[in-house]
DNA sequence: CCGCCAAATGTAACTAGTTACATAGGTTGT
DNA sequence: ACAACCTATGTAACTAGTTACATTTGGCGG
């Protein structure tokens, strides 16, 4: 036990000195046995076990010039969208036989800098962003390292990198369209934080332009209480908004959740809008109407992207997905009072 | 544009060559860079930054021994107590200067060895694993590389490897002895698949030796689809529970929804309680009463023991974490008809 | 003006693999 | 019987860094 203790990790010469073989030869026993003649690999084989031999990480990336992992950089883990999001792009980040490496930045520009410089001294071979909002010193990286990256959750052809996403401002569009459509006109709007979050901006932008609609804007943190915070904002206020219109379905359901609590009839009273359609928005009562994000589709989409950059080079186009509507039960027409 | 294109990565030797001084002097630059006169750090700079020279992690890791990764195999990242846990976890592990690398296994202890080896593999520095059921091949992999790891979401002071987490057999229980207190005896147990999934089978076990109970057990996905057909089962039975037990939060929320809908009171006519605690537990119509499950903590807590075992070669004690049952809404006492 | 010391830099040997090329040995063809 | 060839294996040079040790250089004290 004692001599155990301090045992060195055996290395491949060492290997090769107990099977009495060339380094060589051991290299051949792991990487192409058939190559080797049976009793030498049984005797090579031998000498890996007694030894516990492992072959090292680091030195077969040395000479393959490969790490097999990319990086993803996400806001935060502990939001349905992104896990859904990193979910599929793990899955089929494992079919190319990558690895993914998580890295969160809480929405954090310089964080996002930095972590991105982490992933590349780990040896990242690619790097997936959220977004096309970044700090100068990212691009510089990426550009430094000529690092396979793309952009998600976004779609803008003009980006520096390409981008796999879908239109924010679509989607901020739909929402509000549709609540118009039904006869809305005093919408309360419920939306995360705008610093520094493209994606919530780009809801927001989608909402311009209709001379129509008189709109009231509520910032929220991206949680259920914090929507629920905002419902009781919305009852108290003066003129009563007649639909609100929520940037994320987080906050839908904390709107929907504190509604019915405080005896508010949806749809008949207030109509509810989401963005997100989340795996529980279709079993809310009623079930939440929301605009569908593909994030599913988009981690597939983004996997097979880098996947393709890294081992053949080929950059990918940006890729756009369609956003769409998904009428449920928590909007209906607006009826004059 | 094509001369630049096939430029092979810069490497040390090539910047050292274009600044004129030895390779240990490069070396220096990038790693104590006081260590070098200020004229000579220039110089070194300047052809770093036009050979857009970025040291090979690769390299790096080969001296060091380091590479500064850790990996958790979780069942699913598409599961809000998982994300939250791997939330804690890489924030905590960052705090080391260590990144976290995401392998999902379905459940399914094959596909998990068999990423464990792949994250072996590429190198990473020690692994997390969830519950206590796995591969042969897992344990052999550890062994083989003396790999530190724990073991969490679960609590086995018995066990092969340290276990960091909470005692599942202890939240059924728990949960069981909520409704049995409230009078209840009728019970409808809903739960997830049985098959290689620890966590799920000890919480039943906590339901054994309560002859007083009449328990019926559903099966279902880890939906809240899921959840709204178990509840739909459930109204259909002949004799119908008074209560319905659920091992997880996200059945719960389907079984409530569904009542709800259905036009079933809850509590009055049939009471709820489930396991996990989910952020939107506790907004719900009523609020969900449930046996909360310190993922966070047991996060946090499990990055520092495996980053202690890495960097200082302590090996963990096991740590047990409380689950507290949370009483809201969706309980009352029976009342007898 | 010489010697001592420290700062700055260089040389070469490490880390742990892979692999091009060389060679030894046995089998087959003529 | 000998060339030709194939298979199995070994040698040594790679990959791209770090670092122990050696050497150079310059300033300052005696």
């Amino acid at each position: 036990m004692t001599s155990t203790r301090y045992r060195k990790r055996a290395n491949l010469r060492d290997v090769a000195k107990l099977a009495n073989v060339s380094v060589a030869t051991v290299s051949r026993v792991l990487n192409s046995p058939d190559s080797v003649a049976k009793n030498t690999k049984a005797v090579v084989d031998a000498a890996i076990a007694e030894l516990r031999f492992v072959p090292s990480a680091a030195a077969r990336a040395i000479n393959s010039g490969r790490s097999r992992f990319v990086g993803a950089l996400v806001p935060t883990l502990d939001h349905a969208i992104f896990a859904r999001y990193l979910a599929a792009l793990e899955q089929t980040l494992s079919d190319y036989r990558l690895s993914l490496v998580v890295a969160t930045t809480n929405g954090d520009a310089a964080v996002e800098a930095q972590k991105a410089q982490t992933l590349v001294d780990i040896g990242a071979e690619g790097l997936v962003i959220s977004g096309i909002t970044h700090e100068r010193e990212l691009y510089e990286l990426i550009e430094r390292c000529q690092l396979p990256s793309v952009a998600t959750s976004y779609y803008d052809p003009d980006f520096l990198l390409p981008t796999i996403g879908y239109d924010n401002v679509d989607a901020g569009r739909i929402a509000l369209e549709h609540l118009l459509s039904l006869g809305h006109s005093a919408i309360a709007v419920v939306h995360g934080s705008l610093t520094s979050n493209d994606r919530t901006l780009a809801r927001i932008k989608g909402l311009e332009g209709h001379d129509d609609a008189q709109m009231s804007f509520l910032e929220a943190d991206l949680s259920v209480e914090a929507g629920c915070a905002a419902a009781r904002q919305i009852l108290s206020g003066k003129q009563r908004a007649t639909a609100v219109l929520c940037l994320s379905d987080v906050l839908a359901t904390g709107v929907l959740y504190e509604l019915n609590r405080q005896g508010v009839s949806v749809p008949q009273d207030i109509s509810i809008v989401g963005i997100d359609d989340l795996p529980g928005s279709a079993h809310t009562t009623p079930g939440l109407t929301t605009v569908h994000l593909p994030v599913v589709r988009m981690g597939h989409a983004t996997a097979v992207a880098i996947s393709e950059w890294i081992e053949n080079g080929v950059v990918p186009a940006e890729k756009l997905f369609d956003t769409d509507l998904i009428i449920r039960g928590s909007t209906s027409p607006l009826h004059a009072d």
